[in-house]
DNA sequence: CTGCTATTTGGCGATTTGGCCAAGAGGATG
DNA sequence: CATCCTCTTGGCCAAATCGCCAAATAGCAG
């Protein structure tokens, strides 16, 4: 048995981990890519051309999703095609979406 | 009919507002604070206590929150009670949890 | 009113972020 | 080989973030 009074938390590593991820969702481009990718693959010229940044922004904002594990990519040929590894972080929106309407009444 | 090439995609504005709310809660502290408050409301000297910083930092935190819609607060006598408005965000954690474990094979 | 407590706000430095440009890496193609 | 093409990386700078301290605010008690 484990002492009663400890609160049933993560450890503090947890949540820092945990905001590194949350992190890497919170800009506009990168939810605009995470949006376009849950339309399927696509190479980085195509994110840039959506997007409307220099490509080494985008490259730079795709990097930064692959390392929070967010996207994963593969090269074909020259072109590089990213997806999403793990869907459920479209599920964000819908609560995302409430909460904004709930800020504005 | 609408022009069938057009992507049903939410507006770009919507994306940014969208970040606004994630990036509140791109931060561990922030984080935490939002864990404790999934056990009912709290006062900023608990909190406070909790983080392990300066009020003032703390008080910058809720601040922040409260700006995005994910808290509430309410002052009663001295003090000032924070809230979950809108507690999906707590679904949250589930997924993120899921996109570190795929990091990490 | 005076003092005490809880919280917020302002301001300051240190660090991080996000954009662009230029240069580099790595395939394809001739 | 040289060249083209796609993408990544490094450097730079402006702006934002995050912590602390100090000062201001607000409510309660005397």
């Amino acid at each position: 048995m484990q002492e009663l009074k400890i609160k049933n938390r993560p450890p503090r590593e947890a949540f820092a981990e945990r905001a590194r991820v949350i992190k890497a969702l919170a800009h506009p481009s990168r939810l605009l890519i995470v949006d376009e990718l849950s339309r399927g693959e696509r190479c980085v010229c195509e994110l840039t051309e959506l997007v409307g940044h220099d490509i080494s922004t985008v490259s730079k904002h795709l990097s930064l999703l692959r390392q929070s594990g967010i996207v994963a990519d593969e090269k074909r040929g020259l072109q590089v095609f990213y997806r999403l590894t793990t869907p459920c972080v479209l599920n964000f929106f819908a609560c995302i979406e409430s909460v904004i309407r709930a800020g504005k009444p």
